[in-house]
DNA sequence: ACAGATATTAAACGCTCGTTTAAATAGCTG
DNA sequence: CAGCTATTTAAACGAGCGTTTAATATCTGT
């Protein structure tokens, strides 16, 4: 299927000269974070991230003792961003919401291996991603959203008589579904969440999730709609 | 790991008498029934069915072909209720919102597997029900959600400054999204969305969706609520 | 310059998968 | 009752998987 096969950069049998600048370990995980990503961890053999990287499935071996590893060491890089991210986000005082979802909704759509992750790897119950997903991301942005509807209500910007953990879950589910059903979605919806339809997404989610749990009757659509 | 291995019915090779009532076509779409809508195509082997079902997996290739075969029957069996409750429900004129957040969110809880085929075989790109989710299901249900939206907007009961299929896609993401995350969101939300909890939710999210694309300023905390 | 240490390929290993085949037994038809 | 059809088991097949090994070539430190 893929013949994206990088031709291979030593031809013969045994150490390369130094020359040739080849970092077989960089390429190999650059490899494993393209398919990996994108098909998930089963359906993409060793023998196809070897070939994707120029090299052999013995190198995989070699650097991370087996796929497993590979996947692990792959994932460390694409997340840490994220993840420092959020240590530094903790210092932030308190986000409005509308900034919450436009930040969550943007940050999703503009890194589409998260949906593809997050399909393959944490929603299903053997996801090789699932533990550590919610150890280190979930069950630490979970609780500040949390807090941020908490503060809301304290300042009287929003109802009280409803639970700030499920406002919280609905707010993650609008940001997330709509993302996570995007390319089934298409057909069906007749657009394809991208661009300035992105952008109309985002306003809707505010308006609507603002009015709802607005204690105020005022009824503003918020700011970043583009006609 | 599964170690349920239902005892051979026929000890001897031949056709068995047929005193014995052994429906080995039968018991191989139970099993894959078991097997497929919980773990998903690719995690379940053809030998593990055969043998749940008490047989060999010479039969599945008897009775249904190949492996794909036996997964297409059994999910032909699995989905035909609804598809059948889909083609009845077309005639019925229109529900109100909270009755179909209220139906969709407890057929969804009462039967698990229905989660799991989507996060196994709709959701992935590869997903080996996602074509025919998207003919039979989305694309029937999808439209009957945004008419009814659009009549609400009609009748003066919704608002009209929403896109009528972003609110259906809101909806949706609304009722689906919490009971797709409810086995990751357990630890972290704390409660199980289980029994009174789903009710809660149920509740909660009529009233925070209502009180966000209702015209009126009314502020009608929906029925359903139990303390 | 020599002796490890390091990095690489090609080949093979053992395993599991879905599938196929051959043989065996019972039912069915005339 | 003879012959054909239906159903089943056990065994094997070929392919592909992750992984390991043996050989080989280069680098590095003394």
């Amino acid at each position: 299927m893929s013949g994206a096969r990088a031709k291979r950069w030593h031809s013969r049998v045994g150490r390369p000269p130094s020359q040739a600048a080849n970092d077989v370990h960089a390429a190999l995980i650059a490899a494993a974070r393209h398919l990996f990503l994108k098909h998930g961890y089963q359906k993409v053999t060793a023998r196809q991230i070897a070939t994707a990287a120029g090299t052999t499935p013995a190198m995989i071996h070699y650097y991370f003792g087996n796929k497993m590893g590979l996947f692990r060491a792959m994932l460390h890089e694409a997340v840490q961003p994220f993840t420092r991210l959020l240590s530094a986000a903790k210092a932030t005082p308190s986000m409005d919401i509308s900034s919450i979802i436009d930040a969550h909704i943007r940050t999703i759509a503009a890194n589409p291996w998260i949906v593809s992750l997050l399909v393959h790897e944490v929603l299903p119950e053997g996801g090789k991603f699932r533990a550590a997903f919610v150890r280190e991301i979930a069950s630490r942005l979970f609780p500040m959203l949390v807090g941020v509807v908490e503060q809301g209500r304290r300042e009287g910007r929003l109802r009280t008589d409803l639970d700030a953990r499920l406002v919280a879950l609905s707010i993650v589910s609008l940001n997330v579904f709509p993302l996570v059903v995007r390319s089934i979605a298409a057909p069906v919806l007749g657009f394809k969440l991208e661009g300035a339809e992105l952008d109309r997404l985002i306003a809707h989610t505010s308006s609507l999730l603002l009015n709802g749990i607005t204690a105020e009757p005022t009824k503003t659509t918020h700011s970043r709609a583009r006609t």
